[in-house]
DNA sequence: CTGAAAGCGCTAACAA
DNA sequence: TTGTTAGCGCTTTCAG
């Protein structure tokens, strides 16, 4: 593989010129530029990007860490990540954590020993992440994505007041009982959050919030679960008219449950998801979901997170006065909450006369 | 941020004792290593990848290039890639093309500029790309992902025997009128193919194989397009039984197209997909479709990237023998098809009769 | 406008 | 077992 010297000398100059010549061409004299392309172009030159990154400030390159890409709501994210840095001239290095806290430290880790410029991070828990800190005492560029941390850099929606209002719809289509069900509470702040909001529209109707329902996401027999329990609580007598899931594929999943189980949906039991997944608008019913927009978050973080890298190399040597790049970096350390919105689908109706049981 | 200079002062030696107890321990006295260990501790050293990617012979970067992430098929694949290199120390360069060939260009040689050990591609249209071709030429390690290329080195199922199989058991339950959907179908080798497939399957059962009807993935307007299309046909009393679409995702599209039409699937028309993705078989009535292993697929595709990746390594110098792993490269440089399914879903029934209006 | 030279941080001979 | 040294390919002063 030709390198620069190869280069420099079939162009009969020195490697600085083929360098100047590549990179700032309108330093370089036309006809010398000229000669320095051809030459690059017989002998295939292809620039390694290792040598450049090694001596310069950055590499260009974005470390981006998700739980999972099977769930489409990350898939989407990432697609919206793409569109916001394609023409900078960045490069995405993508890790996959599977919402294991040792993956993500390992991760980081990774990512940063590649020198990437910059972090975009989806964590299991980001209030009682130290990793966070530690990134920002550091000095490293971060977004949070879907973490919502009120004081830390992430992009997001307000999950506690989206799940708040999605249950609230509930309640006004007539339902009191309502459950909600989760992954594994403990491995998720959002669904946290998400739980949060659910018990404050609960209360806000005069109704006592329930425990949560928490299926493991990894268990294969999840279907199995959800006919078990229901079949508990139809014993018990209190069996819910409505559940809310705290993502659409849980939601996706716990309706074939509730199918298999011979329950009808929205007849016998209403759901409500979170997330907005596209595909939730093509089943019939139509899943009833609370909507994130999911590309956005991947976008505005990723474009967050450039305005903090760049802030980063302007603010150099400015460190007498609060300059507008100072003022701008203020601002992306905090969250930024995107609005949600409630999609009402067939999955959600009133809830089914139940006298004869009841009573 | 410390470097391995700062490690050797602190604990006492050189920085080539630093880099072996770093990376092969058991070179150094135990009271060496950890006096190393401590320093680096307290430093909080972090190496620096391109330091010794530009020393040594590999990045352990693997590139992937994908049309999107918006189709999980794609991020599927994209899973089981990952799946593959977790544990192995490798890490992905991910781009998105959006199907368009100068970005595939400009991707590869971003790619190949950073040097990555080698490159997973799924192309537009793998036969007719020269790209491969070169890269090849290069001596680049380079498994092409989904594309049937038969004599390319590539993981998929059989694109044309699959769709021919899918179609065959639409005429199996009675279908005559079969038209398939694509997308642009000079945009995708895999969408020829499975015209193809569909033609072979018409012809074996003795009837004619239709023009396929084209849909623009891009236009926002495919809803509007598939009805005026329908509406076409029925004026001219052709309209069809059953449409094979070419990947699941367009068959959403079009069975949410024919809902807002007023017909009924599968009780006026029948759809068949092409992908298996998993939403499919949450839907009412449930997709029928024909099943490729997309996790496999890249998982497959990863595992023989590496296998090429060491075997080249390990082929140097080898020259004079046909040596095992120059016989597993060459099975390497040929395609792997991998099984694929047909999956019976509910939007999949018998034609509807239509007696009046054909006499 | 161009060239010489000094590294960026690390690994791997080669010596000791 | 450890140290010295020569780069990997590139950018970037600093001179000319």
């Amino acid at each position: 593989m030709a390198d620069i010297r190869d280069v420099a000398q079939r162009a009969g100059c020195s490697i600085a010129t083929v360098s100047r010549a590549l990179n700032s061409p309108q330093l370089v004299r036309p006809e010398t530029l000229a000669r320095v392309q051809a030459a690059a172009a017989e002998l295939k030159f292809r620039p390694n990007a290792l040598g450049r990154q090694l001596r310069g400030e950055r590499t260009g390159l974005i470390g981006v860490m998700l739980p999972t890409l099977g769930n489409p709501v990350f898939a989407d994210c990432l697609e919206g990540i793409e569109a916001a840095i394609d023409g900078t001239g960045h490069r995405l290095l993508l890790v996959t954590t599977q919402y294991d806290p040792e993956r993500e430290r390992n991760a980081i880790e990774t990512l940063l020993q590649q020198r990437v410029d910059g972090l975009l991070l989806t964590l299991a828990d980001a209030e009682h992440s130290a990793l966070v800190d530690d990134l920002s005492a550091e000095g490293v560029a971060c977004q949070l994505v879907y973490n919502d941390a009120p004081l830390r850099p992430c992009v997001s929606v307000d999950n506690r007041a989206a799940a708040a209002q999605g249950v609230a719809m509930l309640i006004e289509a007539g339902h009191r009982d309502i459950v909600m069900v989760t992954g594994a509470l403990h491995a998720s702040d959002r669904a946290k959050r998400r739980y949060l909001g659910y018990g404050d529209a609960m209360r806000a109707a005069g109704l006592t919030p329930l425990p949560a329902f928490e299926i493991d996401f990894n268990s294969g027999a999840r279907g199995e679960r959800v006919r078990e329990w229901l079949a508990q609580r139809e014993r018990d007598g209190a069996r819910p008219t409505a559940l809310f899931c705290s993502n659409d594929l849980l939601a996706l999943g716990v309706m074939r449950a509730l199918r298999e189980a011979g329950l009808r949906v929205p007849d016998d039991i209403s759901v409500l998801g979170f997330d907005g997944l596209a595909v939730g608008e093509l089943l019939s019913p139509t899943l009833a979901t609370v909507v994130q927009p999911s590309v956005d978050i991947g976008r505005h973080a990723a474009q967050r997170l450039l305005a903090q890298i760049d802030g980063r190399a302007g603010a150099v040597g400015a460190v007498g006065a609060a300059s507008a790049a100072g003022m701008r970096d203020a601002a992306l350390g905090q969250a930024l909450i995107l609005p949600h919105e409630i999609r009402r689908g067939g999955t959600v109706a009133a809830p089914p006369r139940r006298a004869a049981v009841r009573g």
